[in-house]
DNA sequence: CGACTCAATGACGTCAGAGGTCATGGTGGA
DNA sequence: TCCACCATGACCTCTGACGTCATTGAGTCG
């Protein structure tokens, strides 16, 4: 997995020839839009803002370049809806600082029929709604063939991927690569807690990181296995009672993908990764209707 | 849809009892974690950051926080992956820098047989492999539905999802609900151009602005219509000569969904909205087998 | 135990840049 | 013509990132 620069900063400030020329800049710009659009005056606005008009003019046309707390502030006068506040930050050159919420809400059942169609459509294959905590919420019923067998303690308050894959209880005894996957999903719950600082996220890595590993030589934690650039994939080997099982999955969301918002929730869609799993889970489909 | 405050900066630096109380702030640990890795004292990076062992100290303690420059360069020193460039960026507060890419390359081809069983498996519902920038680079049979009786030069150097869409030579006309499809596709557009300050992406959004509206009043641009809370999810109604077909579509990515660097590729999901739909694409996908 | 490395930190300094105040001049609408 | 609005210069303050130098204290190793 390479990668490669991106935009640079925001391009505000570029040297030429020795003299700063100013751009716009994208912040600037946004709040001056959200500022018109409010039919405030800059004078108006820094007075809501707390700040002075001599600045915000700085601001918008790109020649200061307004810290966090300013964009924040700024944001909170003209009151931007939040969602748009975290494109200001990023275009502001700093990270998001709200996240989508209200699964519980309202949002959710407008759109709980989307979920269930493309939970019920994605059969024989097994999907599942999970939260940003990777709690799961719903799944169809192909998930039966991952779930069967698992003990309820694991299922107590609410399912969780990691607890389930990774639980001796649970799949892990029947992963044929519990190795691989354990790495795998250990090294991206640790870039998501470390991205976020979150810590409920924190807990729940500290807590999976400490199921047992299967023997053969552990890379330990986070520690010694040099981050390298890891196998963006990696199928998860299943046994059951009709054979193993090659699956790999994927995340959907909601919206654009470069959103770079932090969904609260996403559906995770198993495909199989072989011929045989391929009739198996239709067989098994097939069988349960 | 929702949204609630996240964890409020990185919590370094946190007034108590009106003294600071220094916490070790995200990007201190993470910062000390590489640097231990790599076997370097704080000393021997300062010298290569060309830096102060005293400032870095600082840093890894909490007790400063560095500039996103610093960081930067600090992770260039410490020659770190790209991909955890950014989760320091973020740990820190800064939007990130890096983003993927490669799909030219072997990444694309390392997940070729997973985007190939992720597209057929759709069937018969529409599936397409998009990059950043929108760009068709595959698509799944069901894909015929869709792209039936599109004029070639749309599909010219390469199809694009909102070029397809939009254009009055494309889908356009066979929307029956082009004005909400145009005016959400335009409005994540833009907020996708605003967050990336992408100019290959402005671009494209410029153009297809331009493309006609259907009559109406059109809230024009991003002006008037009140960015308001915007319904995240919009049906595709399409009139064919089978009928209306109704469907919505999602996006796929690999990776955790919360992974905020700016995904390379993606693969847009298509699903059926009603019972028709369903069954109509499923008695095309029989008829094209 | 002395020699050495390494990390933390105090004292002190520089400097860029965010952000403020006051004043001016230029625009365009009423 | 008056006024609201904006850009901008002159000038100021202050925070905080970051530098230098020196000290201390905790290992570690011969």
């Amino acid at each position: 997995m390479t990668s490669e620069v991106m935009v640079e900063g925001t391009g505000a400030g570029r040297i030429l020839q020795g003299m700063k020329v100013e751009q716009p800049s994208r912040v600037g710009v946004l709040l001056r839009e959200w500022r018109q659009r409010r039919r405030l005056s800059q004078l108006d606005l820094a007075n809501l803002a707390d700040t002075s008009a001599r600045h915000l003019s700085y601001v918008e046309t790109g020649r200061a370049q307004p810290s966090r707390a300013m964009v924040l502030r700024l944001s909170e006068a003209l009151d931007i809806p939040l969602r748009e506040r975290n494109t200001l930050l990023l275009a502001a050159d700093y990270a998001p600082a709200y996240r989508e919420s209200g699964l519980d809400e309202e949002y959710m059942s407008s759109i709980r029929a989307a979920i269930d169609t493309m939970l019920t459509a994605h059969e024989p294959y097994p999907a599942v709604l999970v939260d940003r905590l990777w709690n799961v919420l719903a799944g169809n019923r192909a998930m039966a063939v991952l779930m069967d067998g698992i003990p309820p303690h694991l299922l107590e308050p609410r399912p969780n991927v990691f607890r389930l894959a990774l639980h001796p209880d649970g799949l892990a005894s029947r992963l044929a690569n519990l190795g691989e996957v354990r790495t795998l999903f250990l090294q991206r719950l640790l870039r998501q807690v470390n991205a976020t600082g979150d810590e409920a996220l924190r807990s729940l890595y500290d807590e999976v990181r400490r199921y047992p590993a299967p023997m053969g030589g552990e890379t330990e934690g986070p520690g010694e296995g040099e981050h390298g650039p890891s196998p963006i994939q990696v199928p998860l080997r299943i046994r059951t009672p009709y054979g193993e099982l090659s699956m790999f999955s994927t995340m959907a969301t909601f919206g654009a993908p470069a959103d770079v918002t932090l969904s609260e929730l996403a559906i995770e869609l198993f495909y199989p990764l072989d011929e045989f799993s391929t009739k198996a889970l239709h067989a098994l489909g097939e069988w349960s209707s």
